[in-house]
Parts: C-alpha cells; structure tokens; sequence
DNA sequence: CCGAATCCGACGCGATACTG
DNA sequence: CAGTATCGCGTCGGATTCGG
C-alpha cells in the first residue's frame, strides 16, 4: 500500500517489535503518561522530578520514575543526576525529543476537533442529560 | 503550560475520560490495530471486511471487528451492510478519520528517523549478540 | 528528594468454537 | 462472508512500603 517498504514484515528497533513505523512511534510516545511528560518538557529546558510530579498530581511516583527511564533509553530525553543533598535529578528533551513536539501538537488539534465535533462534558458531571438542547 | 485550556481538568467525550485534548486523540487511534486499519484505508474509497483482514494477516476476527465497530462509533469511519447473500460489509474514512491521516504520515516519519538512529532487524534474528562490534 | 520493590486488580488482546 | 460467545493469559497501571 502506498510506498514501498512503508508496511513490510516484522521487525525490530531498540527491542520492540513492530511491522510498520507508524508502531514504534506509537510504542515510543504512547501510553497514558508519556506523552504528559514529552508535553510538558515542551517549553521548559530542565525540569526536576519534584516539579514534573507537580503538573502531572494523578501520576505515582512509579510510573512517573517507569516512564521517564524508558524515554531516556529510547533517546528522547537526558537524566542529570547531582549527587548531592538532598539529591536533585533533572531531565530535559533531547534533539529527537523535540521531533515529537509537532506530532503532539496536531494531535492536540485533532483531539480539540474531536471535542469541537462530539462535545466535552466535565468528568464530574452530575447527570448527562441535565444540560442544554 | 502554554495556551490556557491546553491542559486542564478531567473531562469526558464519547464516554472517554481524559485531562487533555491528546489523550483524546490517543485513545480514539491509539492501540495496536487502529493506526493500521485507518492507514490500509487511508488511499481506498472502501474496503470490506475480508479484504480488510488480508491486509493485515496477523489480526484475528474478533479484534478487526471490535476495533472497526470502535472506529464507527467515534466517527472515524463508515460501516455500510449489503443485505445479500454471501454478507458484504464495506468500511470508508469519514471527512474526520481522513483529518488523522496526516498524522499517522508523521508518526510514520518519526519512526522512520527512529529507525534510522538506532538502527533495525528482522524480528527473527537468530541471536542479538551475534553480529557487528 | 528521588527512587526501588512488591503486591494486586483491570483489561487489552489472542485462541478457539459456533451462527445467520 | 461476516460476524458473536467464551475462555484465559500477559501486560499496564495503581497502592503501598522500603532504601540511599
């Protein structure tokens, strides 16, 4: 379909495995955090683990510690350590992280369009047939 | 961060819960099937359920038809039923799920420079340790 | 302050069998 | 041909506790 090469057999990049590059972007920025956390390293040229945690409040530690690793070993952002104290690590977007931006960014504006199409409600809301028509 | 309502509270569109307008976009392509049925649709006026499923060897019926019924009901695209026999069931893009396709164009260059960076390999080497170095 | 380790529930996804 | 129904595993993600 389309150009070649572009769908062809199984293959295998940095231990995970996919059939199309569309898949691995996919197993790279998906998920439910890390593109939270690519989102906020947008405009911000370090962030420390206590601030990050701060814009993310529903993250545990956990996961946010799980995601961020797996986006250093894929390249997408640096880990300074200070080993000092108390200890301080902050984390920045590397050059192939910020390649990212622009993807997030339309999806962004697909998911607003999205909203724009099927309405937003608040996630709190009392009873979804009491408002408006 | 940014554009005011970029990200903000907990909100709810088509019966999916999210903080920001990118969740959106993810849970509606995200998963391991999605991207590729609205990729194979991406240069077919239609395409039905079998041929469909060609395209993609690896999926079983249950999960193509689940994520096509999903992709339906958010709207991405069209389920039209030929009420003859043998069954015929023909699937389209709507002027909505045509909007993702630029993205997964993207997704597909990233990883492409994903590949590129680190490398790639049939899913089938015969031993990681075994070559270059 | 920044993690690692463990336990555990939820569900995404697959294999198989059956139906109009 | 194009689905449903049932079963079960593996992984994702959350709660909690411990360590440097």
């Amino acid at each position: 379909m389309g150009e070649p090469g572009t769908i062809c057999g199984r293959r295998r990049c940095l231990g995970k495995e996919y059939s199309c590059s569309m898949e691995l972007s996919l197993a790279v920025i998906g998920g439910k955090w890390k593109p939270l956390i690519l989102w906020h390293l947008r405009e911000t040229p370090t962030l420390r683990f206590s601030a990050l945690r701060r814009t993310m409040p529903a993250i545990t530690q956990k996961m946010l510690t799980q995601q961020l690793r797996e986006l250093e070993s894929d390249g997408l952002l640096t880990r300074t350590v200070f080993a000092e104290v108390p200890p301080r690590v902050e984390y920045a977007l590397t050059d192939l992280g910020r390649g990212i931006i622009p993807i997030l960014e339309a999806l962004c504006r697909f998911g607003k369009e999205f909203e724009a199409r099927f309405g937003v409600e608040a996630a709190d809301a009392p009873a979804p047939a009491a408002a408006e028509r």
